[in-house]
DNA sequence: TTACAGGTCTTGT
DNA sequence: ACAAGACCTGTA
C-alpha cells in the first residue's frame, strides 16, 4: 500500500468519462484492471492510496495515469482560451485525465462500442472476460480466444461480433500488427486503423486517443457532434488548442454526458 | 410499439 | 465524394 498526493486526478471522473469500461466501483473507491493486473484505489482530495508497491507504480501505473503529462499546463491552456463553455466544462470534469490504456484490449473495447450504449459495451466486455478467464476475469489477449468464440449472442454483441472475430483472426496471423504502432504518429496510425472492418474515424481517433495517447485526435459522436451545434455554432477554434484537443474534447464530452 | 445508444458498412447517385 | 438505409439488442 503506497500513498501519493496528485492533482488534476478523479477516478469517479474518469470511470465515468467514457474511456474505459472495466473500472469497478468497490466500498471506498476503484478496482481499476490494467496489463493483467488490478490496482485498488482509494481517493480523499488530492490524496490517494494505491495497493501496489513503489517500484509497481513507477514501472505501471504512473504510466497508465499519464502522470508525464502536465495537467496544470492544459489548464492553463483552457483558461487563457477565454472559452466560457470550455472552462466550465474543465471546473466540472478537471479530475479526468487520458489514460495510457492497452492498445489491443481498447481496439476491441471500441469496436464493441460502436451505435452502442454503455451499459451494454460494459456487459459485454465483462461476458468475454468471464468467459475465457473465469478465475481472474482478466481481458483475453487474441490467442486465448477460440474460433467462434464471439458466435455466442448470450455476448450481447449484436452484429460487432463479426467485426471482432475477423479482427482476432487478422492478429493471431500477425503478431507484430498491434507492435508497429510503437513510435508512429498520429495520421500514420489513424490511416492503419481504419483499413480494419469495424472500425470506422470515430473508433479510430478513440484508439489514437485512449490507448496511443495522440492528444491530438478529436473523436466526435452523437454527444460531441451535439455539443459542437450547440455551443459552437460558429465552429469549434480547433487551431488555438492544436496538439491537446483530445484531452479538450474529453472535458467537453463529459460535461455533455452529465448536462445533456 | 418505437426510439435510442460514444458508428460503420454497403450501395446508389 | 456524399447520402441514405441497414444493422444486433437491451432499456425506457
Amino acid at each position: 500500500m503506497i500513498e501519493k498526493n496528485i492533482t488534476h486526478l478523479d477516478l469517479a471522473q474518469i470511470a465515468e468519462s467514457g474511456q474505459c469500461f472495466r473500472w469497478k466501483k468497490t466500498e471506498d473507491g476503484y478496482m481499476i484492471p490494467a496489463f493483467g493486473k488490478i490496482l485498488n484505489c482509494t481517493q480523499d482530495g488530492d490524496r490517494f492510496t494505491f495497493d501496489c508497491t513503489e517500484e509497481e507504480w513507477e514501472k505501471i501505473w504512473s504510466h497508465y495515469f499519464d502522470m508525464d503529462t502536465d495537467y496544470a499546463h492544459i489548464e492553463a491552456i483552457i483558461r487563457e482560451s477565454g472559452d466560457a463553455h470550455l472552462i466550465d466544462a474543465f471546473e466540472e470534469g478537471s479530475g479526468i485525465r487520458i489514460l495510457r490504456q492497452d492498445l489491443w484490449e481498447t481496439i476491441v473495447s471500441f469496436i464493441i462500442s460502436q451505435n452502442n450504449n454503455i451499459p451494454r459495451i460494459k456487459n459485454s466486455i465483462e461476458k468475454i472476460c468471464e468467459r475465457i478467464n473465469p478465475d481472474t476475469k482478466a481481458f483475453p489477449s487474441a490467442d486465448d480466444i477460440p474460433e467462434g468464440f464471439f458466435d455466442d449472442s448470450s455476448l450481447g454483441l449484436g452484429y460487432r461480433n463479426v467485426y471482432l472475430a475477423e479482427f482476432v483472426s487478422f492478429v493471431k496471423q500477425n503478431k507484430d500488427w498491434l507492435t508497429k504502432y510503437d513510435g508512429m504518429c498520429y495520421n500514420d496510425a489513424y490511416e492503419q486503423l481504419i483499413k480494419v472492418k469495424g472500425i470506422g474515424k470515430k473508433v479510430a481517433n478513440c484508439i489514437c486517443l485512449f490507448a496511443l495517447h495522440h492528444v491530438e485526435a478529436f473523436p466526435v459522436d452523437t454527444h460531441v457532434k451535439q455539443l459542437l451545434d450547440k455551443y459552437y455554432p460558429n465552429g469549434f477554434d480547433f487551431e488555438r488548442f492544436e496538439g491537446v484537443a483530445g484531452i479538450v474534447q474529453q472535458y467537453l464530452f463529459y460535461y455533455e454526458l452529465n448536462h445533456g
